[in-house]
DNA sequence: GGAACGATTGAT
DNA sequence: TCAATCGTTCCT
């Protein structure tokens, strides 16, 4: 379909942000996530683009018990063992995918839990994707990001830079206040302060 | 081969 | 507060 205002939009919202280069996802995961605020993702979907801003993130390290890397390698969470800048997507509770970004150097089991975003781009995607046109439940939670943003295990371990998920960073550093606190959902690594939120942001979960 | 569980969500 | 729902992991 031909959308003259959604390309419109979409070149008013890339024109402040660009592709990162390698060592800004090279970096420790803790380091990346609160990094990562203010980022924009995007996805292409049948010739259109679907994108946000990032809101709220969470780190997960090798050492970490709550990580799915804890353990080593497996069948599942290999896309967390590449470098940094690719995609790890994973199901929860055999319904909902999560996407995460992985971080560090090659082999260091390490990613960046993306948990929110603020809708900025395809909103009537979204909209149709989530079933709801309530616009703070678009986004604000992991499956529910996947799910408007139409993210499944087939986008597992893709380039970030690459052409169907991009990771825009702002070409100028804006100071943005980060709410930094323990993760959310998990049963152990429960006292770590990894999670990364907007300050007082309304697109956040929980 | 089988059981237990999980970085969640939405309805009750 | 609780059910939904299934791939992965780990144990036998």
């Amino acid at each position: 379909m031909y959308d003259i205002q959604s390309l419109q939009n979409r070149r008013r919202i890339l024109r402040n942000f660009s592709i990162p280069p390698v060592e800004f996802f090279s970096r420790s995961a803790e380091i990346l996530a609160p990094e990562l605020i203010g980022c924009l993702l995007t996805k292409r979907t049948c010739g259109r683009f679907v994108s946000g801003i990032i809101v709220e993130t969470e780190a997960y390290t090798e050492d970490d018990p709550a990580s799915h890397s804890f353990r080593g390698r497996t069948v599942r969470n290999r896309s967390m063992f590449k470098r940094g800048g690719f995609s790890y997507v994973y199901l929860i509770y055999g319904i909902h995918n999560c996407f995460n970004v992985t971080s560090g150097i090659r082999d260091s089991g390490e990613a960046v839990l993306i948990r929110a975003v603020k809708p900025a781009e395809g909103i009537d995607i979204m909209i149709t994707n989530r079933s709801t046109d309530r616009l703070e439940d678009l986004c604000s939670g992991p499956g529910r990001l996947a799910q408007a943003f139409g993210i499944d295990r087939e986008h597992d371990g893709l380039s970030l830079r690459g052409a169907e998920i991009q990771l825009l960073r702002p070409d100028t550093a804006s100071k943005i206040d980060i709410c930094v606190s323990t993760r959310i959902g998990i049963k152990k690594g429960v006292d770590l302060k990894r999670r990364f939120a907007h300050m007082k942001s309304r697109w956040v979960s929980v």
